[in-house]
DNA sequence: GCAGGAATGTACATGTGTGTCAATACTGAA
DNA sequence: TTCAGTATTGACACACATGTACATTCCTGC
């Protein structure tokens, strides 16, 4: 039976120089994405790494790829989800901000001020953007909205988190639920309704009050 | 007469090795702000720079206080100008995203990826968000919204603005343009007077067609 | 034209990062 | 128990950044 990467008496692996980088990645950006740190957090040495990852490159390109499997992939299969009204989709849509395992939104500031100093990442969060927006922009269209202000609607919802994200806001989790049905209203135009409301809030354990 | 700091024959000063410290920091990020480089650039000796700067340390501070007495304080200014509709005091904020003179969005958004590795920048930072958020709920307030509206609804503003400069979003003036009045329509729940718009347009040289 | 502050340059000591190499240690299977 | 493959290490060679010390040049006002 094939078994993990490391269940032998090896302390390094592929797995653990990323785990350490995407930390490095998230705490601190890109440039503490260093060998030498991540050796010591590790306890390694620093030269050992060169056994698993070619070069300091080939450690971020893994970094990249993670990312954008992760966070676009889920945000459009949330986007595409079944509903029955706007604002259920709307709804799945938002599974996406509360939900670590279907977006997680720290790494997604640290790759996009990555992009900052980093022409070929630009690229890769600008492609991201445009798939994003458009799975949200053609939601829209799905129930009812021309094509302009489905594309507006579609940015505005997207990038209010993505400006959420920017501010690194802190939010408790019970001011942001109690704002949900403010934020459904604004972006789609309707109310939502308190089944709808009642099914989101279960599915993500939170008791209204 | 009081005359400009370098009209000297003097090659440096404090403002040259400033304002290409702010150039590196736009264009790479603070851990490109470094010395050595900022020499080349000015095609000046390294130690040079420490005749202006006690140490880079001192530079960094004088990039902070830039960013804050600028973006923050006219943000602020526009949001309290004088408007007798909702619609129109929400298009005196727009000046800020289409003004640099008013808002600098490049420099925003390097100095937010800065603070995800220095907590005191991230202090800068959420105070500002505060400041800003605060002044623009207390425009809805005044517009008669009640608290928690008002407070959603700057936020909604407030957070679309800092998702496009996060996304560091390039569309060319017409197509903005032509967003506005949807922009207004969402935020304010108005439909913006053709005469506000005329107004707003008039004032950034911008013909609708 | 010269004293003295403003600005620059050279040289040095130091720290931290990268990547290569050859030597070594550990592990599981033959 | 030997051995091949896997993993780890220290030594080396570099590159690039910071900051200090000291000498030098440039400009200005007296």
């Amino acid at each position: 039976m094939e078994q993990a990467v490391n269940d032998s008496g090896w302390r390094g692996s592929q797995e653990g120089w990323l785990e350490a980088a995407y930390e490095a990645l998230l705490e601190s950006g890109v440039d503490s994405v260093k060998i030498l740190p991540l050796a010591k957090k590790l306890g390694l040495s620093r030269t050992s790494f060169y056994w698993f990852f070619k070069d300091r490159e080939e450690l971020l390109s893994a970094l990249i790829l993670r990312w954008r499997d992760k966070n676009t992939g889920n945000l459009v299969k949330q986007s595409e989800a079944y509903a029955e009204s706007l604002a259920e989709a709307m709804l799945n849509v938002f599974d996406c901000w509360l939900n670590k395992d279907l977006f997680d939104s720290q790494f997604e500031f640290a790759i996009r001020s990555w992009a900052l100093q980093s022409p070929e990442i630009q690229v890769e969060v600008q492609q991201a953007d445009l798939a994003r927006i458009g799975a949200l922009s053609r939601m829209f269209v799905r129930f009812g909205f021309d094509e302009e202000p489905a594309d507006v609607r579609a940015r505005t919802t997207y990038l209010v988190q993505i400006g959420y994200i920017s501010m690194q806001s802190t939010e408790d989790i019970g001011l942001r639920m109690k704002r949900i049905p403010e934020y459904i209203a604004i972006y789609t135009g309707q109310i939502p309704q308190q089944r709808e409301l009642d099914r989101f809030y279960a599915r993500h354990g939170y008791k209204q009050g």
